[in-house]
DNA sequence: GATACTTATCTCGATGTCAAGACAGTACAC
DNA sequence: GTGTACTGTCTTGACATCGAGATAAGTATC
């Protein structure tokens, strides 16, 4: 361990060795690394989303509709797959989507027991503008990993991620 | 981009890259990953303490007591530096705990305005099989990565953390 | 030793989430 | 075409969390 830098993981990891000499808790350096980030970057979003009044969930489905492209449609069954929600979530939130005017719900004209939910214009202007500023901030949280790290990264967080999307 | 493996976060990446071929979306490469694995290893940890009927936030309140050693015992304010909560979710989640027998409080001796919490019999017994079942199950999680690969996973997640436990 | 500041914990109201189940519509087998 | 299973969405009640502020005790300054 020639490592100087010291994080809040590798002293939760020193603790654990002291006080459970028999159990191999090397998995918490990747482990709890990956859900201690998570929270960070959740607060991170949470800030930057207030700059435009948004919440991160009210992100979260105004990306998943951005992303499918014009006419920026899905039903909330596709958007709850994307979104790693549940249903009764769903609806609540689409609820309050469309009371701020950002999206818009219709009967889905093939499916009467469907519904399709859509973008509105000031959804669409709030979306893109939002996702613009995350990206520069996270690009930022980047910097200090180079171009090959940042590869090198996600190319392992796929492979751990990979039974999960199965 | 030689790989033929392609996770949810590609699929997202390339939706994004037709949407929006003016933003560099390369951040979301590894962050969006981050947080999807969080997510999915939020309720692989739910499933493995169901076992031993414990809630994810009894889990984190009691690792952290049992990380600190005999007497294993802390105030309430180590307990919300070391879950990343707030004071009032703390005093809430010590209620219940104390509630359920797995932890009690008592006056700080030293200090008036304190107070300490420590883990009972039954709740030392009850994080300590909790916690050897979740490693067992983190490290099939890990399977897919040589040891080497881990090391690397860990190092880079070190350096994007570090910001943040500064 | 009085005043202002800081720290430690708890209280309260609002909110977002989940799980379970209700309900309507569709698909398939026979 | 009738019955059965399945799907898609919504409803409901319970619950953990947060943020803001209340309370009480310690600390520093003068």
């Amino acid at each position: 361990m020639t490592d100087d830098a010291q994080d809040e993981v590798d002293r939760l990891v020193t603790a654990w060795r002291a006080e459970r000499p028999d159990l191999d808790v090397e998995p918490l350096q990747v482990l709890s690394r990956v859900s201690r980030l998570a929270k960070h970057l959740d607060r991170a979003r949470r800030a930057a989303f207030a700059e435009h009044d948004l919440e991160p969930w009210e992100f979260d489905v105004l990306t998943a509709l951005r992303r499918a492209g014009k006419p920026y449609e899905l039903s909330p069954g596709a958007l709850l797959r994307a979104t790693l929600v549940t249903s009764g979530t769903m609806t609540n939130r689409i609820d309050r989507l469309a009371q701020a005017g950002l999206v818009r719900r219709r009967p889905d004209p093939e499916d009467r027991r469907g519904v399709l939910v859509s973008l509105t214009e000031s959804g669409l202007a709030r979306v893109d503008s939002a996702f613009s500023d995350l990206l520069r901030r996270e690009h930022e949280l980047l910097g200090s990993l180079s171009a090959d790290d940042q590869h090198a990264l996600a190319a392992l967080l796929r492979t751990l991620l990979a039974p999960f999307d199965s």
